[in-house]
DNA sequence: ATAGTATTTAGATATTTGTCTAAATATACA
DNA sequence: TGTATATTTAGACAAATATCTAAATACTAT
């Protein structure tokens, strides 16, 4: 849970979990968007990767990245967790 | 929001979230719990508080601490749009 | 006033993080 | 086979972070 939150403490990384919600999209359609260079957005997306935010998929010579959205549950719960205060 | 999730992003500030949703409590019985000095609970604390999680009253001289939990909202607003993947 | 308790502020330090450029790897295709 | 394209890995560096000790501030009570 500790790599999920984070892989979320940064503004380009929610923001390409933001696009990724539109579409996949490879690594280089995601450098696109950006105005970082390709081996930072990289290691943006190999945090994503490590949280399990995000999936990729090679296919041919692109890398296809695709939202996985399951780690995200286990954040919600522990939120409303926080939420349900005893007293 | 940036301030949420960085101040979500600790285990030990994370903890004292956990700590005060059983019941509010004074800076020193939060430090008690932990074994780090009373300086960097300090820290963390506000930390929570720029990030507006919890909410310091003075009593005396002790100063309360409890969790505040409507910023909370915000950041699960944001992971269900995450979560509402478009394809 | 003075002493004691609660908490924060200041300043230092080691670690982590985000970024970059250059180089390496992998695939496609002519 | 050789060249172009896509992406990552390696290494460096500045900025941010978590921690500490020592000092400052604020309140209580003798």
């Amino acid at each position: 849970m500790n790599n999920v939150f984070k892989a979320l403490n940064d503004p380009t990384r929610r923001e390409i979990l933001e696009l990724l919600r539109e579409k996949d999209m490879t690594a280089g359609e995601i450098v696109e968007q950006f105005r970082i260079s390709g081996p930072s957005i990289s290691h943006h997306l190999d945090l994503l990767k490590q949280a399990k935010l995000v999936i990729a998929e090679k296919e041919g010579q692109f890398i296809y990245y695709s939202l996985n959205t399951t780690v995200v549950d286990e954040i919600m719960k522990w939120l409303l967790q926080i939420k349900s205060k005893k007293k």
